[in-house]
DNA sequence: TGCGTTATGTTTAGGTCTAAACATCGCAAC
DNA sequence: GTTGCGATGTTTAGACCTAAACATAACGCA
């Protein structure tokens, strides 16, 4: 019965009652009904290339970044402070709230950029505890000539999907991003 | 100048020189724009909603098994031993192809899951130095009540889409999958 | 038989994150 | 004033991952 379509070669040994390997969201699928009649699949084809986009987007940056000397995290926190424009400094809880970590994660990520002199913390100047973190000229520096390697890196990416087709998938993940913070956050 | 289309209440104190928040795809490149004219920000409306998007399923994944009593790295490990048929043994070099993480993961995941008597590793029946890892009857009733869970919420996470938007969404992400693929792999 | 190569697993060092416990600070109610 | 609450930062314990160093085991081949 199993006739599953897969686009990985067969096993080389294909033992009886052993399935063919799955490496796409619809042989996963396939997989589960084969196995498991009735598994609710219905997501399996959106949510897993998500997953693997952003695993590959994630990895190809990660390469990028290591030439220029940084890693994804500080380039996180500093691409917040330059965008924010003069006079790139916010508070740990601002950073926290854009970055989408923790506070903690935070505290972590601008001790280290600490030590590397890429921003320093200035006790609050308006009120209360809040301890503003301020871009340094070196900080500012390699945000700079680093933002342009990863972002033209990631434009050739996508380079293959024609406009209408970017603007029809920006439509569809902008709808899909409502309806699951919709569902997840109340 | 700055005209920026943001959707976040404006800053109780707007200083001069300071940026709005951002908290869209569109206002991340509208704030690159801003303070960086012809930062190429091409790719942002598509990269950074993937990212969003992939936190958000996890985050939501992470809360369904809570309850269940299992963490999202043991239910891949067990999902694909699962998927993969009678008799429920898959070697450590292939739990790393089918999950997307290294082998010295898949090690310490098989060691934690075998201290929860989840799984066993069996020596090598077959030639080699294989390791074939089985799953015990407690692993596959954890499985088999967990993945109807996970899988029935991701289900209505996703439902607020069409049909005909569900699979335009899945097609432009397969393409998308390909032509990144091709660019990073070779 | 002996040796080098290749494939496979495990271990370890280092890094990053979250959750939770702490520590302050400002403020409001009384 | 002072007591308590809420907001803000930092620290710490625990989890998990990667990369690289280590082990083995099977093979090919002289």
């Amino acid at each position: 019965m199993p006739d599953p379509t897969t686009q990985e070669p067969a096993p080389e040994d294909p033992r009886p009652g052993t399935a063919a390997p799955a490496h796409s969201a619809a042989d996963i699928a396939a997989a589960w009904q084969r196995e498991r009649p009735g598994t609710p699949t219905d997501s399996i084809e959106v949510v897993t290339p998500i997953w693997w986009l952003g695993k590959l987007f994630a990895d190809d940056r990660a390469r990028v970044l290591r030439e220029a000397g940084i890693d994804a995290a500080t380039l996180d926190l500093l691409s917040v402070l330059r965008r924010s424009g003069p006079p790139y400094a916010l508070s740990t809880r601002e950073l926290a709230r854009r970055t989408l970590v923790t506070a903690g994660a935070i505290s972590q990520r601008v001790a280290r950029a600490e030590r590397d002199d890429l921003v320093h913390r200035s006790g609050s100047p308006a009120g209360g505890r809040t301890v503003l973190v301020t871009l340094t000229p070196a900080g500012h520096a390699l945000i700079e000539r680093s933002v342009d390697a990863v972002l033209g890196r990631e434009a050739t990416l996508v380079a293959g999907l024609t406009p209408t087709e970017r603007t029809t998938l920006t439509t569809l993940l902008a709808k899909l991003t409502t309806d699951v913070r919709h569902r997840t956050q109340p």
